[in-house]
DNA sequence: GAGAATTGCGAGAGCGTTCTCGCATTCCGT
DNA sequence: ACGGAATGCGAGAACGCTCTCGCAATTCTC
C-alpha cells in the first residue's frame, strides 16, 4: 500500500502552469484574477484530487477554527453527552470544530487537558470546571488570551462568560411540588466527586451547580415545614445504592427521594425495584436532568429538566462572538422545568 | 483583554541567549548538547511559559498523532457512546488524539466527514460506515494512502481492518433461550436507517450487522420451530411506537418482542407500560446492547451485550499499529454475549 | 500616440517547528 | 606540541499555505 502523498498547492500550480500565488488565488477567490485562470485552476485541482492542508492553513492565518471542550466526565452521562452533542453541532453551523477532552472531576486533569488545547492552538475554550476554587491554570497569561466560557457551574471570579442553569429555583419549585401532593419526608440523593470529605455535617461543596440544587432542595423543604433528609454519594452504582439503602432504612423513612443526577436515580430504580416498591406508589422520586429511558419508563419520571441543548448552543455562540468579535464577560442562567410525570405519588386522601 | 501571543522557540532562544536548533535539541533531549545548556534552556522555556506549537510540529513531522473517527450516530446512543469513549480512552493511551464527526447514517455526509479528516491531516480514520457498498470515497488514492479500520459493520469488500461482533450466533442464541422458556410466538423489531425502502417484504440490509442479528434471529425461530413476525421501524421514538402497537395489535401477538437495539427497547417499554402491561410476566423482551438503565431496571433487561469497550479499543490498537508498522487487513469478530435479566418470562407449567 | 491607469500573475517572505550540515572549539594520544 | 577525534552549537532549509509587493502587459484617456 503506497502511502500516495497528498498532493499540495504546488502540485496543483505545477498541473495546471500557473503560480502557488495564483492557485490560492484562484481558489480562494481573492485578488486580480482572469475568469479563465479560475476556471482552468479548479479543474485542475478537483482532478488530481487536491485538498488544502487545514495545518498549513490554521499555521499561516494565526486561528484553527477550532474550539477546545474540557467536560468533567463522558457522554456515558445523561446531561454531557447531550451538552457534547449540541456543542458540536452549533459548533458546525458556524464553521468550527471541537476538541474533546475530559476531566474526570479532577483538577489536575483539567489543568493538563486545558494545556493540550492550547497547544493545539484551539481559538476558544469551554469549560464545566472541576472546582470552583482551583483556577489557577485559566489566567490570560496561562491561557495566552485565549478566551474561555464556563458552562454548568460557576468559578468564584468573575473573568469568564458562563452559562448556568436555574438549578436552586427549580430545586425548590421540584420541593414545593412534592409537598402541595401530600409529602412530608423527603430524602435527598446528591452525587458529589469521591475525593471530597463529608466527615463534617454541613460540608461545603466545591461545584456550584450541586450546591444550588442542595440551598434549593433546603429552601423548598423549609418552605413547605417538611422534613428532609440529606446524603451524599460518590458517583459509583454500588456506593450510591447502598446511600439509598440508608435512605430507606432510617427512622423516618422518606416517602419521595429527590437525586441531584441521572446516575443516582437508577441506584434508587434499582434497590427500590429489588425491595419490591413502586415507584409513584409506594415510593415517589424526581431526578435532575432528563433523558430519553426516563421518560420512556412507566410510570415516567418526573425530572427537573435543564435545557441542556440550549445551553451548549449559547456557550458555542458566545465563545466564538469573543473570539471573533469582542463580547464582554456575562454570566447567563437559563431556567430549568419540572416535567411532572407519574413518580410522584400524591398522598391526598381528598382525591 | 490582550490577546498575549504564544511564546515560539524564538522567544526561548533570545531568553536563553542560544539558537533555536539548541533549544529544540534541549527541549527534545536530542543530538549533541551539554547538560548545562539543556538546563538552562528547560528554565528559561519553563519560566516564560512555553509550549510547542502542536501544529508546527505536525507539520514539520507530516504526521498528527491525531486519528479521526467516523461514527453514524452522536453519543446519545447507548452503543456509540461507550464505543467512543472506549476510543478515546486508548487513543490517549497510545498518544494520539481523536476527531469526531458523525455521519448520521447519511453517506454523503460520511463523505464530507471523512474529507475534513483528511484535510486535518490525521493519520488514520475509524469510521462506522453507514452503506456496505457505496464506498467510493474510500479507494486508497481518496484517502491518500491513509489507513481506514471499519467497526461494528462490514463493508463489501474486504481491503480495511474490520473489527465486528458476532451478533448473528448471539441473536439466535437469545431466541434459543426464549424458546427454552416456552416462547412460540416471537416479536422482531428491527430499526432501520429512514432512508431505506421497504415496501419489499423481504429487503436487503445494507448495513452487515443489522442483516446479521435478522439471519440469526430467524435461524434460531427456525431451529426453534417457534413463529416469527418482524417488523421495521425508522430510528425514531414515534414510528416506533406505533411499529411495537402494530405487533402488539396482531392476530397472533408475540410473548416475547426482540429488538435491534436500546432505542426500540424503549418504544417497547413505553408501548407496553401503557397498555398496563409488566416487563417479565405479560409480555418479555430482549434487546441489544447493554446499558446502565437497562440494567438498573427492576425487572433488569435481558440484554445481548457486545464488548464495546473491546471492540473500540482494538480498533484503535489496530489502526495504530497499522499507522506506525506496516499492520496487514484483517478481520476481527468478537463474541457478543446473552445476559440473562428478568425480563424474559418462562412460559413453562413446570416450575 | 504617449502617458496613465488597470489588469494578471509570479517572486518571496513568513507562520513555528525539526533536523541536517558544517564550523569552531576543546580534548585526547603520542 | 601537534594532528585527529570528539563535542557543542548556529545557520538554514523545509513542511504547505496565504498574501503583499512589484513587474510586465494590456487597456484606457485626451
Amino acid at each position: 500500500m503506497a502511502s500516495s502523498k497528498n498532493a499540495t498547492i504546488n502540485d496543483v500550480a505545477a498541473a495546471a502552469g500557473v503560480s502557488r500565488a495564483t492557485v490560492s488565488r484562484a481558489l480562494a477567490g481573492y485578488g486580480r484574477i482572469s475568469k479563465e485562470t479560475v476556471d482552468h485552476v479548479r479543474a485542475v485541482a478537483e482532478s488530481i484530487g487536491y485538498r488544502p492542508n487545514a495545518l498549513a492553513v490554521a499555521m499561516r492565518a494565526g486561528k484553527t477554527k477550532t474550539i477546545g471542550l474540557v467536560v468533567i466526565s463522558d457522554f456515558t452521562n445523561a446531561f454531557f453527552d447531550r451538552a457534547t452533542k449540541s456543542i458540536i453541532d452549533r459548533s458546525k453551523e458556524l464553521g468550527y470544530r471541537v476538541l474533546i477532552q475530559h476531566s474526570d472531576e479532577d483538577v489536575s486533569v483539567e489543568r493538563v487537558a486545558v494545556e493540550t488545547m492550547l497547544a493545539n492552538q484551539v481559538d476558544g475554550i469551554i469549560l464545566v470546571p472541576a472546582s470552583k476554587t482551583q483556577h489557577s491554570h485559566l489566567t490570560p497569561k496561562k491561557l495566552s488570551g485565549k478566551p474561555v466560557v464556563i458552562i454548568d457551574r460557576r468559578l468564584d471570579v468573575q473573568r469568564f462568560t458562563t452559562v448556568t442553569t436555574g438549578d436552586e429555583l427549580a430545586a425548590k419549585e421540584a420541593v414545593l411540588y412534592a409537598a402541595e401532593l401530600g409529602h412530608k419526608q423527603m430524602g435527598f440523593l446528591i452525587a458529589v466527586p469521591g475525593t471530597i470529605d463529608f466527615t463534617s455535617q454541613e460540608p461545603t461543596i466545591p461545584i456550584t451547580s450541586v450546591q444550588e440544587r442542595v440551598d434549593g432542595f433546603a429552601a423548598g423543604v423549609k418552605a413547605a415545614k417538611a422534613s428532609g433528609l440529606w446524603i451524599y454519594s460518590e458517583d459509583k452504582q454500588v456506593v450510591a445504592e447502598s446511600a439509598v439503602a440508608k435512605l430507606l432504612d432510617s427512622a423516618k423513612p422518606p416517602t419521595i427521594i429527590f437525586t441531584s443526577n441521572n446516575d443516582m436515580l437508577l441506584a434508587v430504580l434499582k434497590v427500590v425495584g429489588d425491595r419490591g416498591l413502586t415507584i409513584g406508589k409506594d415510593i415517589s422520586v424526581v431526578s435532575f436532568d432528563d433523558s430519553p429511558w426516563a421518560a420512556a419508563m412507566v410510570p415516567g419520571i418526573t425530572v427537573i429538566a435543564r435545557p441542556v441543548e440550549q445551553l451548549g448552543a449559547i456557550a458555542v455562540t458566545e465563545l466564538i462572538e469573543t473570539i471573533e468579535g469582542n463580547a464582554k464577560p456575562k454570566a447567563i442562567v437559563l431556567p430549568a422545568n419540572l416535567i411532572r410525570r407519574g413518580s410522584v405519588a400524591s398522598l391526598l386522601k381528598s382525591k
